[in-house]
RNA sequence: CGGUGAUUAGCGCAGCUUGGUAGCGCACUUGGUUUGGGUCCAAGGGGUCGCAAGUUCGAAUCUUGCAUCACCGACCA
């Protein structure tokens, strides 16, 4: 490709909507330009590293056995009525009519259309098991739309499902999705985990996400520093502590706290640590649909935070967990929300398992403006349960049991599950067995993020200049630039010869044949990131030679003209 | 959805307080100059100042409404 003849794009200054870096560079180097807010339309280079991308994952799910399919994008809403999920997904579904005024959805998924599929195509246990898939648009009308491809309300995506008559078939394609998408990422050149997820609304057993890791990702992952155990710091569990709780020495004492609301008014009055100071939040409780909701409090020490997953997963709590509005605060315990307090409540009261082992602690008297110190568990407080409730936090013993935890962000570009029957059950996908009696499928159902894989392989392989593309994913594989080619028949010629040899050897080049000054094309194509550059210049010329450059090490070479094109092809 | 801020040429911004012919840098076009890291000089083209209503002799500027874009947002108890 020749630049003369292509699109590039590229923008000198960063506009002033982009706040991430792979955002950033994806405007300035000429890869998207956005539509409206979540929506972008891929340019001719981003478009490039997309396919690649979207080839690599073709491949892999192809080698794993996985057949390719194309289910549209908009779905009757009959379908999502018959699955439940019509009520149940909330406003990311994307709502539409037809001109007859028949109701339909942008498909934020396919789980419904590929159940329905199965129900009809498949009749026997000899079809089993089966594994679709597809590479296409999505649309979930996300609520905050930001980080350019990253979270864009429409986005291009590579989702599976499988079909199985046992849980032990499901474990086996559950595994080899597994491998495939640790083959992906491992070809595709990023620096990746599987971790141990929440499997969410959908319910099911196993799940894990795959995650990129970058300092800008959404999610939180802890890892063990002594095993591969890694985990979604949604789920990953924090182990009662070993210590045992110290006896009762402080009488329970009211204290006049003035102005004090916060853990850190309070560890501040009293001059103690946070972790010294108990809080106590209170959420509603399970109720039925009408009646008034029962509040729950729940206990943690001052420097945890609250981990709403667990939370709202306890019986006797609601979920999606909802905390008490400051009326109902004053109603159970009489007191604005900074002085709560676990003793003298009477209520239910969930109480961390850290929390649990404290002894004289210091916590609110649930009266406005006081809190107790030396307050401790039966003595004070009593009919309380003990529960993880809490995020764990860096130095927390794994929950593997081997080693301490550290935390480290991560963009989740992956996440495979266990869906179990839910959609078979529900779409009367079954089949006959070997004994002739009609058995509901169980299902298993993997991601892939395809767009989000290119934001977040920016993220992780930048530097000041722009984007450095893994080898696998680049747009081109290697640029030419010619010093003052107008100028020179010499450089023209070599950079035409070199341009013609790496064509035909199938290296996908491109060719900065404009009249541009040097610092202009370098600067634009560090930008863009290619990984490899050959320079053609009068000065090398006289000793037939022309200059490599690595984009990533910054390293220089000379190489012979003859020998070029092999060393690219080596590289 | 709530809070905050923005909207003036393709991009980045000034002008608004104090109403009176719409500006700067980059990019683009033409000519010259320069040539291994975003040259320099000159001449040009490009804007219903987000939309609508109002105040006024006169509105980018003041008022009101709307739209769009962006950032922040339970972890406070």
């Amino acid at each position: 490709m020749r630049t003369s003849k292509y699109l590039l794009s590229t923008l000198k200054e960063t506009p002033a909507s982009a706040e991430v870096i792979s955002h950033q560079y994806m405007l300035r180097a000429g890869l998207v330009r956005p539509v409206a807010s979540g929506l972008y339309t891929w340019l001719p280079t981003g478009l490039k590293v997309l396919k690649k991308v979207e080839n690599i994952v073709r491949e892999e799910m192809d080698k794993a056995g996985a057949i390719e399919t194309l289910m549209p994008m908009v779905q009757p809403a009959d379908l999502w009525q018959e699955s439940g999920r019509w009520t149940d997904y909330g406003p990311e579904l994307l709502r539409l009519e037809d001109r007859h005024h028949r109701p339909f959805v942008l498909g934020p998924t396919h789980e419904e259309v590929i159940t329905k599929l199965i129900s009809s195509e498949l009749s026997s246990y000899k079809q089993l098991p089966i594994n679709l898939y597809q590479i296409q648009t999505k649309f979930r009308d996300e609520i905050r739309p930001r980080f350019g491809v990253m979270r864009g309300r429409e986005f291009l995506m590579k989702d599976a499902y499988s079909f199985h008559l046992s849980q032990e078939c499901l474990n086996n394609t559950y595994q080899d999705m597994h491998s495939a998408y640790c083959n992906i990422f491992e070809r595709l050149g990023l620096d990746f985990r599987p971790v141990i997820a929440d499997t969410g609304s959908i319910g099911g057993d196993a799940s894990h996400e795959f995650h990129v890791l970058a300092d800008s990702g959404e999610d939180d992952i802890a890892f063990s520093d002594s095993s591969d155990y890694a985990a979604n710091i949604e789920k990953a569990e924090a182990l009662a502590p070993d210590t045992e709780r110290g006896a009762a020495t402080a009488e329970l004492t009211k204290v006049a706290t003035p102005n004090v609301h916060t853990i850190e008014d309070v560890s501040k009055f009293f001059d103690v640590a946070a972790k010294d100071v108990v809080k106590t939040l209170l959420v509603l409780g399970e109720h039925e649909e009408g009646e008034t909701a029962p509040v729950v409090a729940l206990v943690l020490r001052g420097d945890h935070e609250l981990n709403e997953i667990k939370a709202e997963k306890i019986s006797g709590i609601a979920a999606p967990l909802t905390f008490a509005t400051d009326e109902q605060i004053k109603a159970v315990a009489n007191c604005d929300a900074g002085s709560i307090g676990p003793a003298g409540l009477a209520i239910d009261i969930i109480v961390d398992r850290s929390a649990a082992v404290m002894a004289d602690f210091i916590c609110g008297a649930n009266e406005s403006g006081y809190h107790y110190t030396g307050a401790n568990f039966d003595r004070d407080i009593h009919n309380y349960k003990v529960e993880d409730i809490r995020n764990v936090v860096a130095g927390d013993p794994s929950p593997c049991g081997n080693g301490k935890l550290t935390i480290k962000r991560g963009i989740e570009v992956g996440h495979i599950f266990q869906l179990g029957e839910k959609y078979a059950d529900a779409m009367n996908a079954g089949v006959l067995t070997e004994t002739g009696k009609n058995q509901t499928l169980t299902m298993g159902c993997y991601g892939i993020g395809v767009s989000r894989i290119v934001a977040a392989a920016i993220e992780q392989n930048h530097d000041e200049n722009g984007i450095i593309w893994p080898d696998a994913i680049a747009p081109f594989k290697v640029v030419i630039i010619p010093m003052n080619m107008h100028k020179s028949h010499r450089v023209q010629e070599t950079a035409e010869k070199l341009y013609a040899e790496l064509t035909a050897a199938g290296v996908e080049v491109l060719f900065d044949d404009r009249k541009e000054r040097p610092g202009v094309m370098f600067k634009d194509m560090e930008l863009i990131g290619i990984p490899h550059a050959i320079v053609v210049g009068e000065r090398n010329i006289d000793n037939a030679e022309v200059e490599y450059k690595n984009r990533r090490s910054g390293e220089k070479s000379l190489i012979a003209i003859d020998e070029a094109v092999n060393f690219v092809l080596n590289q």
